[in-house]
Parts: C-alpha cells; structure tokens; sequence
DNA sequence: AACCCGTGGCC
DNA sequence: TGGCCAAGGGT
C-alpha cells in the first residue's frame, strides 16, 4: 500500500539539540568526568523530587561517597540520615543495596548495560536508560513524565500524555532517535529538558518553544487534555504522613529512642502502630535489646 | 493495572 | 485551603 503519506517528522532532533547545547541549566551531575555513579545517585535522587531539593545532598554524597562502595561501607542508618528529607526513604535503602552490588560484582563501576541496570534494586525502566545514556551516551529511549508530555503535545497533538504504558512509551520515543548513539543521548537530554523548563504542565512557553512550528499541539490549536482523569494520591492523614512523622523522629535523634516519643507524632494508636510495624518490617526501622527503636545499625 | 511509598512548594 | 505536581519503582 502507498496510499497512506508519510507523517512529517514532528520533533526535529537537531534543532533540539541544538537548544540544548546553547540553554541547559548546568546541572553539577551532567558536569564533564561525572561518573556513572554520579548519575546513578542523581537519577535516584530525582525521582519524584524537585531538582532544587537535590542539589545539595547530591553534593554531599558525592564527596562523602565518590564510589559505589564507599557508601556500601556505610551504615544504613548513616544512609538514611544523609538522605534527609528527600521523601521516599526507600530509595535510599535501595540505593545503599545497589552500591553494594555493584561494588561486589561489577568491579565498583556502575553497569552501562540496560539489562544489567535493571536487575540492581531501585533501578526501574527509567533510571537504567537514564543511566546508559547520560553516563555512557548509548541511544536508548528515555522516558519520564517530562519527554511523554513533550511526545503527547508535540507528535501526537494531545494536550497532555495519558496514562503510561512503558512498552507504548518506549516505542514512541526510540522512534524519535537518530541511529548514532551520541546524537541519541543527546536527544534524550534534551527532550527531558524542553519538557523540564519550557513544554511545562502549567502555563507551557510556547514562545520559547525550538520547535513550536512543528508541534503538533500548536497546530491543533493546543486543545486541552482530554484523557481519562489522572489520579491524585491523597497525602494528609496517610499511613505515608505518619511514617515520614516517625522516621522523622529517628532522624533527628543521635541515637535509639523509646517507645513514647514515637507515639507523640501521632493520636491515634492503631494507625501508629501499624506504620511503626511496617518501618521494622521494610528495615527502615530497628527495635533493640531494651525495647526502643533506632535506624538500621545505629544501636 | 492499581495502589503504595515522603516531602514540600505553588496557586 | 487543598488539589496538583515533581528526572519513578516495587508489588
């Protein structure tokens, strides 16, 4: 069949990239002689939490932890600590597990292989491929919320991306990548970054847009999103709150507490107990010999 | 697929 | 104020 015409290339790479050499923020961890490890730490810090909050404990981990494993040398509590309020403690418990792996059987060097990446704890569809391309500059397809936002306006002409589907999303933006792998890493950086800081949520800069001209939600007349409504996780009065108030008490606290000051972050009983029982269950949490509670190796 | 997992800023 | 959002991953 010839009768269906080719679909104009919507995103020009180029030109993309381009905007990128000339606008990125410098970001310390894209930084030249950063290392895949630098990455991994960077990546695993900013899922799910803003760039701004990042900064400064990528920083410290970097010159407390230049490798792998010396923060698989490091307690779990110091870990934890050193997290601080990043959000999603579990991240850094799973981080910690990775550098131990990592230093233990990959030679103290961070996998450049997706496969590999995957099969290390905290490391997801996305990290790994951020990973291979950021640290290593392979053409693999990188999709976060910010590049399926830029793929749903500017190829398919949607006000926003709809629900994910990793095997979907993938192949949309592998779709987009030139053959050669350093054009492709670049590409994918800066597709995260046009969503980042111009092809917003909210009140997009269109007019600052590289490709605006060729955008196909421009020339639909950006029509509002019209998907299935996206759920929002409710936060307030969650088990979530009440261990992050737990935990938050531990991390203040130089060493193992009792009992009662953990119940002060929360009236009711049932639910205190329960999250208190979940953080010893996770290994967040460590009850000792007399009865009171510590982070992980700090009693 | 749907739900759980922290934290804080913005409008 | 409270919904909404932020470079996701695990189950």
């Amino acid at each position: 069949m010839t009768t269906s015409p080719p679909r104009p290339a919507p995103i020009d790479g180029e030109t993309l990239v381009d905007w990128f050499a000339a606008t990125a923020r410098p970001l310390p961890w894209r930084a030249p002689g950063v290392t895949g490890w630098g990455v991994l730490v960077s990546e695993t810090m900013l899922q799910q939490t803003p760039v701004n909050r990042v900064l400064p404990i990528w920083e410290e981990w970097m010159r407390r932890w230049p490798r792998p494993s010396d923060l698989a040398a490091a307690s779990q509590g110091e870990v934890l600590r050193a997290w601080g309020k990043l959000g999603y403690p579990r991240r850094a418990q799973r981080l910690h597990q990775a550098a131990a792996a990592i230093a233990a059987d990959h030679g103290d060097v961070v996998p450049a292989d997706v496969d590999t990446l995957l099969a290390l704890p905290g490391i997801g569809a996305y990290t790994a491929r951020a990973v291979a391309a950021f640290a290593y500059g392979k053409r693999v397809p990188v999709v976060d919320t910010n590049v399926r936002r830029v793929v749903a306006r500017a190829v398919h002409g949607a006000g926003d991306a709809g629900p994910p589907s990793t095997t979907r999303d993938l192949a949309d933006v592998d779709a987009l990548l030139p053959a050669e792998d350093a054009p492709a890493a670049a590409l994918s950086a800066a597709l995260m970054e046009l969503g980042q800081v111009v092809c917003a949520v909210r009140s997009p800069a269109c007019e600052r847009c590289p490709i605006a001209a060729d955008c196909a939600w421009q020339h639909a007349g950006r029509p509002a999103y019209a998907g299935p409504p996206k759920k929002v996780q409710k936060f307030a009065g969650t088990d979530r709150q009440v261990r992050g108030k737990l935990l938050d008490v531990l991390r203040d606290s130089p060493g193992p507490v009792r009992r009662e000051q953990l119940d002060a972050v929360w009236s009711d009983a049932g639910q205190r107990d329960r999250c208190l029982d979940s953080l010893l269950v996770d290994g967040l949490v460590e009850q000792t010999d007399d009865d009171r509670f510590a982070l992980p190796g700090e009693h």
